[in-house]
DNA sequence: GAAGGGTGTCATACT
DNA sequence: TTAGTATGACACCCT
C-alpha cells in the first residue's frame, strides 16, 4: 500500500514535471498542505484513478518510512529533486487542480520498452490528468495530454504527421469499438512504443526516464483494464476499476453544444463501419474518445464555491492568470511548434491549464480569462457574501440589545418613573447632550439627540454594518425622557398652555414658579390650590397617588383635576414613545429596503457575471468538439466530419462520439427525445 | 400663507 | 373596575 501510494505520488510529481515542461505549473504542495482529502486506496499498485493520499506521504517521505529496499526509492528521490527544480521555475501557480498522470499505453505483447523515454526532454507522453476540486463531491476529470516535448513544447495539432502515436490502445481482447471510438491497432502501439524508445535514446537522464516509463507502463495498464470490456489487460496488480462520479452539471454542460442529440448511452458500442468509416486504414490518429472522459467540469468550481472561495480569499487572483500567462508565453515561444493531442484535455482547459496555441487549433485555450475572470469574480462575491454573512451575524448578535436600547422606554415607563427624578441614566442623558427640557420647552420634553450615548451601547458596530448612513433621526434619542423624573421641580410647559389659558389672578403664585411657563394642567392645579406639581402627580407612584388624594381632603374637583393631570401626562409620554416607535420602525424599513435593495443589485450582478461565464465556457466546449471531432478518424481513417458527428457525455461521464441523426421528422424525433430523456431520468 | 414637523391631547382598545 | 399603555386622530404651534 505504501509503495503504490509512493508510486502515484511519484508519478504525480513527474507529471507535474512535464506539465512544468509545457507551461502549466502544478502547485503540488497546495495539494501537499492539505486542500483536498484525496481518496484512499483501497487496493491495486498501478490504479490511474487513485488520488493518491500524499498528505499522508508527506509526513513519511521526510521521515524515510519508505523501506530502504525498495528499488523505487531511487526514483523517489529523483522525484524530488525534479520537483525542487520545477519549483525552483516560478511561481508555482495555486490551483485547485487535484492531477494524476497515467496512461501511455503499454504494449501488451510487444516487446519491453528497452530504452525508458525521457521524461523531461524527448518523450512523447500521453498522459490523463484527474482533476479533481474536492474530495468530496468526487468529481474527476480526465483528459488527455500529448507532450511532445522534442518539439519544445505541447503539440496540438498534426499528430499524426511525425508519430503514430496511439493514446488509447486497443487490449487484447480486441479492439473495443464504441460509439466512435475507433480501433486502434497494435500496430500503433508499436509505433508508440518504437517512437518512445527513440525519444529516450536520445535522453540523458535514465533515472528520470525509467520513472517516467512506468509510470507510462502503470498508466497504460490502468487504462487498458480500464476500458476493457472485462479481462483486465495490465495483470493482476490492476486494481478494480473506480467508479466516476461525474458531476450532473458538467454532464449537462456537455450536453448544451449537442443538445439535440440525446443518445448519451455509451456503453453499447456502435461500429463506425456503421458509419461509413474505413477500419482498414484506421493506422494513425486513432483516438478513442473514451480516452477523453470527462467526469469532472468547471462546474466543479463554480458549484463548490466555498473551495473556490478560500482559494480566492487567500490568494489574489493573479495566480490563476499567471497559470494562463505562462501558458500564453509557452505558446508564444512556440509558434511553430505542432502539438499531438490525442484528445481533448476537458478539464484541463476548462481549468486553464492549458492555453492554445492558436485562436482556432489551439485546444488549450479552451478557458480564457473571462472565464477565470467571472470564476474569481464569483468567489470573491462569494468571500463578499461571507463577510456580509458574519457582520450580518455579528449584527444580529448586538442587534437585539441595540434595538432595545433604541426602543427602550427608558425613563418614560412609569416604572422607570418611579425610580425617581435623579435617575442617573435619565439625568445624564438629559444634562449632557441637551439643554434639558426645561429651558426648551416648546417640545416635547426630553426629545434631543442622543448620539453620544449610542456607540457604548453597540451602535458604533450597528452603523458600521448598515450598508447606507443612517438618517440622523435613527440616532436621537427617543427615549423620552420623563420631564417629571430629571427636573420634577424645574419643569416649565409649553407657550401655548400659557396662551389658552393665562391666569392673570395668580400673578402671585406664578412668582413661585418665577418666570417659567406653566402648563394648563398646571396653571388649573394651581387655581384649585392643589397642593402638588403636575410633574409630581405624573411621576408618584399609584400608591402614593391614592394616598394623597384620600389623604388630603381634596374636593371633588380637585381630585379629578388630579387624575386628569396623571391621565394627560401619562399619555403624552405614552404619546411620546409611541412616535418614538414609529420613527424607529420608519426608519429601520427604510434600511432594510436599502439593504434589500443593495442584495438585489448583488444578486443581479453575480448572475450577469455567472451568464457571462458560462456562455464563455459553452463556446469553448464547442471549440473543443470540434476540435476533437476534428482529431478523430474513422474506420477508414478519414476525418470525422464534424457536422456528422457529436461529443456527448453520458451520465457516468464517458465521452463518446455519437453520430448526428438527422431527424426525418420534426414530430416524432421530438417524441423520442422526450422518451428517451425520460428514460434516462428513469434510472 | 402654505407646508411640514413637533407636541399635546383625546378617544379607544387593550393589558 | 381601575390604572396604565398603545395608538390613531386632531389641533396647535413653530419654522
Amino acid at each position: 500500500m505504501q509503495n503504490v501510494k509512493k508510486y502515484f505520488t511519484e508519478g504525480l510529481i513527474q507529471f507535474t514535471i512535464l506539465l512544468s515542461l509545457i507551461g502549466v505549473r502544478v502547485d503540488v504542495d497546495s495539494y501537499l498542505n492539505g486542500y483536498y482529502s484525496p481518496l484512499e486506496i483501497n487496493d491495486g499498485p498501478s490504479s490511474a484513478y487513485i488520488q493518491t493520499p500524499f498528505h499522508s506521504l508527506r509526513d513519511t517521505w521526510d521521515g524515510y518510512s519508505v523501506h530502504p529496499k525498495c528499488p523505487e526509492l531511487d526514483y523517489f528521490f529523483a522525484s524530488r529533486r525534479l520537483l525542487d527544480e520545477v519549483r525552483a521555475l516560478g511561481s508555482p501557480a495555486r490551483f485547485p487542480t487535484q492531477l494524476s498522470a497515467w496512461l501511455v499505453h503499454q504494449v501488451p505483447d510487444g516487446s519491453e520498452f528497452g530504452e525508458p523515454p525521457n521524461s523531461t526532454s524527448n518523450s512523447n507522453v500521453s498522459a490523463v490528468l484527474s482533476s479533481e476540486s474536492t474530495g468530496e463531491e468526487a468529481n474527476d476529470t480526465e483528459l488527455l495530454v500529448c507532450d511532445d516535448s522534442s518539439t519544445g513544447g505541447p503539440r496540438l495539432r498534426g499528430r499524426h504527421e511525425e508519430y503514430q502515436t496511439v493514446v488509447q490502445l486497443s487490449s487484447e481482447s480486441g479492439p473495443y469499438l464504441s460509439n466512435g471510438a475507433c480501433e486502434i491497432p497494435k500496430e500503433d502501439v508499436e509505433a508508440l512504443k518504437c517512437q518512445i524508445n527513440e525519444d529516450s535514446d536520445n535522453s540523458g537522464d535514465r533515472e528520470e526516464a525509467v520513472s517516467l516509463n512506468q509510470l507510462v507502463l502503470s498508466s497504460a495498464l490502468e487504462h487498458e483494464g480500464l476500458f476493457s470490456s472485462g479481462a483486465p489487460l495490465s495483470g493482476p496488480e490492476d486494481p478494480p476499476l473506480p467508479t466516476i462520479d461525474i458531476d450532473p452539471h458538467w454532464s449537462h454542460f456537455l450536453s448544451l453544444p449537442v443538445s439535440e442529440f440525446d443518445d448519451l448511452d455509451p456503453l453499447v458500442p456502435q461500429q463506425l463501419s456503421d458509419l461509413d468509416a474505413d477500419i482498414s486504414s484506421a493506422i494513425s490518429q486513432d483516438v478513442s474518445l473514451r480516452d477523453a472522459m470527462v467526469t469532472g467540469s468547471i462546474y466543479d468550481m463554480i458549484p463548490q464555491r466555498s473551495g473556490v472561495r478560500t482559494l480566492v480569499a487567500r490568494q489574489p487572483r493573479g495566480p490563476l492568470f499567471r497559470l494562463e500567462s505562462t501558458n500564453s508565453s509557452l505558446s508564444d515561444s512556440s509558434p511553430g511548434t505542432t502539438t499531438e493531442l490525442a484528445t481533448v484535455p476537458f478539464a484541463t482547459t476548462v481549468n486553464g491549464t492549458l492555453n492554445g496555441t492558436s485562436s482556432h487549433g489551439a485546444l488549450g485555450g479552451c478557458l480564457d480569462e473571462a472565464v477565470f475572470d467571472q470564476i474569481n469574480l464569483l468567489g470573491l462575491e462569494g468571500c463578499l457574501d461571507n463577510i456580509d454573512g458574519q457582520l450580518l451575524a455579528g449584527l444580529q448578535g448586538i442587534d437585539p440589545r441595540v434595538l432595545e436600547d433604541l426602543d427602550s422606554d427608558s425613563g418614560l415607563s412609569l416604572e422607570s418613573s418611579s425610580r425617581g427624578p435623579v435617575s442617573p441614566g435619565v439625568s445624564e442623558v438629559s444634562s449632557s447632550s441637551s439643554s434639558s427640557f426645561c429651558e426648551d420647552e416648546g417640545g416635547a420634553t426630553g426629545y434631543s439627540s442622543e448620539a453620544d450615548s449610542l456607540p457604548s451601547k453597540g451602535i458604533a458596530d450597528y452603523d458600521t454594518w448598515s450598508p447606507v448612513d443612517l438618517s440622523e433621526s435613527v440616532w436621537h434619542d427617543h427615549s423620552y425622557s420623563s420631564p417629571a423624573l430629571s427636573h420634577m421641580s424645574t419643569t416649565t410647559f409649553p407657550r401655548k398652555a400659557i396662551k389658552q389659558e393665562p391666569l392673570s389672578d395668580e400673578d402671585d403664585d406664578q412668582e413661585e414658579y418665577g418666570d417659567r411657563e406653566l402648563s394648563r394642567d398646571e396653571l388649573r392645579a394651581r387655581a384649585l390650590h392643589v397642593p402638588f406639581s403636575a410633574t409630581e402627580i405624573v411621576s408618584m407612584p399609584v400608591e402614593v397617588f391614592l394616598e394623597l388624594l384620600e389623604g388630603h381632603d381634596l374636593s371633588p374637583a380637585q381630585v379629578t383635576l388630579l387624575r386628569d393631570i396623571r391621565r394627560r401626562g401619562k399619555n403624552k409620554l405614552a404619546a411620546q414613545n409611541c412616535r418614538k416607535r414609529k420613527l424607529d420602525a420608519i426608519t429601520g424599513l427604510q434600511e432594510e429596503v436599502e439593504r434589500l435593495q443593495a442584495q438585489r443589485d448583488r444578486l443581479l450582478r453575480e448572475r450577469q457575471h455567472t451568464a457571462k461565464a458560462l456562455g464563455a465556457a459553452g463556446q469553448r466546449m464547442e471549440q473543443l468538439s470540434r476540435d476533437v471531432l476534428s482529431r478523430l478518424r474513422d474506420d477508414s481513417g478519414r476525418p470525422l466530419n464534424p457536422g456528422r458527428y457529436s461529443l456527448q457525455c453520458g451520465a457516468n461521464g464517458r465521452v463518446v462520439v455519437q453520430q448526428i441523426r438527422r431527424p426525418v421528422v420534426a414530430t416524432t424525433t421530438a417524441v423520442g427525445k422526450t422518451d428517451k430523456r425520460k428514460k434516462e431520468k428513469k434510472p
